[in-house]
DNA sequence: GTCCAGGGAATCA
DNA sequence: TGATTCCATGGA
């Protein structure tokens, strides 16, 4: 397969570390160098920033790779905007925008973060990347760029006959049978992928995505945000989220006691339909800063 | 040994 | 609806 290249031109809403260590994703790995590489679809990139710019190193099996990527990291939306909309909402939103200024919300495959996400229930992220690597390499294809070895993602019909046992295998724990069974709800089209897609309405997206095994509230919403559905007005709350909101907002003296609601309501009220993209900047510099 | 991790589902009030 | 408890696993 032929190396492609890409070069995106200095960007006040681009940063490495900002993209990949925000907690959207699973797959991408800093190297020795700086650089990250990862993986997507059929996709292997190397980024590393030269100067002010970005260079794009890699391979494309299928697609145009400059429209792979400008897809990939929504590259057609302004950030620029977004984040002086948020900013002046409170002193806060500035801080932590400005300490995550380089965020940008990946457009990710539907299935893969549906996966992604019900692996990461209870879970901690370097855990959830080497489970996802053991998935890929266990049940992907194999592509080789520069000597080394790259997993896809397996689809649907790739996991079709994994059993609870080979997933328990790789170290799932309980979250095996929450696999296997999704993996059957999608394959025999009890849920529709394309058709969530299709469907404008957030809310009736929800609704059928919480039907599946091991997606609950905060795991659809993730889905719904980090995804190619790219529903913005979301607001997962996990732990982190949780503790941000009450620290800054809330300021309950007992963290555990303050409800989902009372978080919803205020990030609805303040930040509306950017919701999601405040929250990843508040998790973000929370849980690094 | 104990606690925690980008929670969900079952159970019970 | 809301609160409790259990669920594997590995690192700190």
């Amino acid at each position: 397969m032929k190396e492609k290249q890409y070069i995106l031109k200095k960007s006040e809403t681009f940063n490495l570390k900002d993209i990949f260590e925000c907690g959207q994703c699973f797959r991408w790995n800093e190297e020795e160098n700086g650089s990250y590489t990862g993986i997507w679809k059929e996709n292997i990139v190397n980024i590393k920033k030269e100067g002010q710019d970005f260079v794009f190193t890699g391979i494309c099996k299928n697609g145009n790779f400059e429209e792979e990527i400008q897809k990939y990291f929504d590259l057609d939306r302004n950030y620029e905007q977004i984040k002086k909309e948020l900013a002046k909402k409170d002193k806060y939103m500035k801080t932590s925008i400005a300490y995550g200024k380089g965020i940008r919300i990946l457009n990710q495959d539907l299935w893969e973060t549906i996966i992604s996400f019900i692996i990461s229930a209870n879970n901690n992220i370097p855990r959830i990347k080497g489970i996802i690597e053991k998935l890929a390499k266990a049940y992907g294809n194999t592509i080789e760029w520069n000597g080394k070895k790259y997993y896809t993602f397996p689809t649907p019909r790739q996991l079709k006959d994994v059993t609870v046992e080979e997933y328990r295998k790789l170290g799932l724990g309980f979250r095996d049978i929450r696999l296997y069974e999704t993996t059957k709800m999608i394959l025999d089209g009890r849920v529709d992928l394309q058709e969530l897609k299709n469907n404008p309405n957030t809310t009736e997206v929800r609704e059928k995505l919480l039907t599946l095994s091991g997606v609950g509230p905060k795991v659809a919403d993730c889905i719904l945000l980090f995804s190619d559905l790219k529903r913005l007005e979301v607001f997962p709350i996990d732990v982190w989220v949780r503790r941000v909101m009450n620290d800054l907002y809330i300021k309950n003296e007992d963290e555990a006691k303050v409800s989902k609601k009372q978080i919803e309501k205020i990030a609805k009220n303040k930040f509306g339909n950017l919701a999601g993209l405040a929250q990843q900047y508040l998790f973000y510099w929370r849980r690094e800063a």
